[in-house]
RNA sequence: GCCGAUGUGGCUCAAUUGGCAGAGCAGCUGAUUUGUAAUCAGCAGGUUAUCGGUUCGAGUCCGAUCAUCGGCUCCA
């Protein structure tokens, strides 16, 4: 199969293997900064599901076109069946997304969990009866007229947006009518049986908080119970890989109700931590950044000349300590400008590039903290660029690059937004039409693919974000780059020009992990716990067979420290199969089991997380090997953990 | 914050219509000295999230609060 990406290069597959060799070149990077647009001359789309499993979904066109098709006819069906048990209620609106569909309904009692099953009876007795789908059309006021008789006040709410002289399409199905643009299967008998309903939930109507809460119902639809089937199996599969659960098990991060969403890192979370902020300090070093640290606590007159005091207060802390009112930061940007400001500035020293691992503290609503993803209290691996307006272009470059270069390490794959300037902002039009031009362009000498938020950006620029896919399949922005005008004119920021004039320099604020704790809460899932060599908080257990060697199980573990290893023993008096089992599951890449043989030869035998069994080695062997694997920071996506 | 659900030893879960709070794993002690995913025995561990109510009697029923989970909204 041929298959062209979207920076126009080709590649060809021999089918058979051709998911195991894309998904290899796409944990190689080769891929990574293009999806795919065609495949054999098909507009395509491909994305991994799992990249434990490598298993590609290659969808054409044509395919996601059916299964929309599908998933709305269920949808309605679903629908017709929630009248038919509960003619009151009130129906909204119930489209087809990305792995399924919803319909929003509004009902005066809760819907329990024993509803979605007499729901889903309901609809295969709809299914059963092999109803034919019929559209047709009205013009808007017979439409309103329609939905006001059937008692559906936001079908109406809905018609009425539309405009004047706008022709409305319907779908009948027996008995049941819903508004609907189509397309639609012919008859409730092709639904099949690949449905399932997933979860209840609250939705807002129209998505705004202002509006009422409506319930949503989250179901699945497929064309064959076979998908249906892997797919139930892979979200089973993915919550295991949950990085709360995760968390817990190996010991890595905890929550306690003294702090709702202030995590705790714990010792071996500490070292995953640490050993990122290593890495970051030497990529940023490479890419001529600075570093500065600034204060967790400031006055109240430096956040309203920020502005935070007028626009982000609710989501700060503060307290008054002697009769002064302070802040704890929730941003970090006001900090690195009085560093920039406590000198004067020379357009020699732009871009002047300053970084800051800033502790931040936002006082997220309740109800949307989660786990590491969304907590109150985070790292984040900032910096502000001051730069004169020449350099824009270039900076955003070097700072995608960067974020590029830092995802692809791990091998994740990530969507880029645009977000362009929003009704209620500051700033001239020149001002934004370069910022988003400068940002547009970078994007584009970049290759890289990206989806454009109209009005979606901060009040003070546009932005670029990136968007990391969780193990369920959840998205969670974690890079971004803004470019902000506003703060350098707030704080009247200068730099002295080649003319011997003072000029204002423009900002970009950006962070390539986001925060620490959202990006190790998508590592934990990306790696399933078993993160690179690198990262794993314990890289070698020394296991040895019984106590008696346990004199050489420490001289093992000595020189592995001594060379720099994180390594541990295991001296219980437990058998052998006992201890490999519990450094199995704390996903350990590597168990060096010792007895007499070992000691005798001065070997160890090497047991590898994914590969089991690898046979004896000499120490020294195995050390350079391990250290070399570290270096070089390898990361085996690909590789499979043994069933357990 | 909003809608819905949940809350029992460190972890995973039991406990009939309201009737003596249990088990496995982990922990500790002892025995065992083990060759690639769980050796055996014993011991200890709980104010059933918190506060209040109904009842002869509450893990179970009612109310409030807190936390967590699934979403919505917001966001790194």
């Amino acid at each position: 199969m041929k298959i062209t990406l979207k920076d126009g290069s080709v590649k060809e597959y021999e089918r058979p293997m051709a998911v195991i060799e894309i998904a290899k070149d796409l944990s190689e990077g080769l891929a990574r900064m293009a999806c795919v647009a065609e495949v054999d001359g098909e507009e395509a789309d491909l994305r991994t599901v799992l990249d434990r499993d490598c298993s590609l979904n290659i969808l054409t066109a044509r395919d996601k076109e059916g299964l929309a098709a599908l998933r709305h006819t269920v949808s309605h069906v679903m629908a017709q069946a929630i009248k038919r048990l509960w003619p009151e209620t009130k129906l909204a609106i119930g489209p087809s997304i990305s792995d399924g569909f919803y319909y929003d309904i509004d009902r005066e009692e809760p819907v329990t969990a024993e509803d979605l099953g007499k729901i889903e009876a309901e609809m295969k007795k709809i299914i059963k009866e092999g109803l034919p789908l019929e559209r047709f059309e009205l013009p808007r006021a017979e439409a309103i007229a329609l939905m006001k008789e059937k008692g559906e006040p936001y079908k109406v709410e809905l018609i009425e947006d539309l405009p004047e002289d706008a022709t409305i399409s319907f779908y009948r199905q027996g008995e049941f009518t819903d508004l609907c643009a189509g397309p639609h299967l012919m008859s409730t008998k092709e639904v099949g049986k690949a449905f399932k309903l997933m979860n209840i939930a609250g939705a807002y109507w129209r998505g705004s908080e202002k509006n009422k809460m409506l319930t949503r119902i989250y179901a699945t639809a497929f064309q064959k119970k076979e998908d249906l089937d892997a797919y139930v199996t892979m979200m089973e599969e993915a919550k295991k890989r949950d990085h709360r659960k995760l968390g817990k098990e190996l010991g890595l991060f905890m929550m306690h109700e003294a702090g709702p969403g202030f995590p705790f890192f714990l010792p071996k979370g500490m070292i995953l931590k640490n050993t990122l902020l290593d890495y970051w300090r030497e990529i940023h070093k490479k890419s001529g950044y600075v570093e500065i640290s600034s204060p967790i606590i400031l006055n109240r007159s430096l956040w309203e000349t920020s502005g935070h005091w007028d626009h982000y207060k609710n989501n700060m802390y503060t307290t008054v300590i002697d009769e002064e009112d302070y802040a704890i930061k929730p941003m970090n940007c006001p900090g690195g400008v009085l560093v920039y400001a406590s000198e004067p500035r020379s357009y020699r020293d732009l871009p002047l590039r300053m970084g800051e691992l800033g502790i931040v503290h936002r006082h997220e609503k309740s109800g949307q903290l989660h786990g590491l993803m969304r907590v109150r209290c985070f790292t984040q691996d900032d910096a502000h660029i001051f730069m004169t307006p020449e350099q824009i272009r270039e900076e955003i470059k070097g700072v995608a690059g960067l974020i590029n270069e830092v995802y692809s390490l791990f091998g994740f794959q990530y969507h880029v937004e645009l977000s362009t300037r929003p009704e209620d902002s500051m700033g001239s039009d020149e001002d934004w039409e370069m910022a988003t031009s400068s940002l547009r362009g970078a994007l584009d000498d970049l290759g890289l693919d990206y989806v454009v938020n109209e009005g979606d950006g901060a009040f003070y620029g546009p932005k670029i974000d990136f968007h990391l896919v969780d193990a369920i399949g959840r998205t969670w922005q974690c890079g971004t780059i803004q470019l902000d005008f506003q703060l350098p004119q707030r704080f009247e920021l200068e730099y002295i020009g080649a003319d011997g004039e003072k000029h204002r320099p423009i900002m970009i604020h950006r962070v390539a992990f986001g925060s620490i704790e959202r990006f190790i809460g998508i590592l934990i899932e990306h790696f399933a716990g078993a993160f690179p060599t690198w990262l794993a908080p314990v890289q070698v257990k020394v296991l040895p067979i019984s106590e008696k060697y346990e004199a050489y199980a420490k001289s093992v573990c000595a020189e592995l420290e001594s060379a720099g290893l994180r390594a541990e023993t295991d001296l219980r008096s437990e058998k052998i199969g006992y201890k490999i089992r519990e450094a199995q599951s704390l996903k350990i890449p590597y168990m060096l089991v010792v007895g007499q043989k070992e000691e005798t030869e001065g070997t160890v035998s090497v047991r590898s997380r994914f590969k089991g069994d690898e046979g004896a080695c000499g120490l020294a062997a195995f050390i350079e090997n391990v250290k070399e694997e570290i270096a070089s920071r390898t990361v085996r996506a690909v590789e499979t953990e043994k069933d357990v």
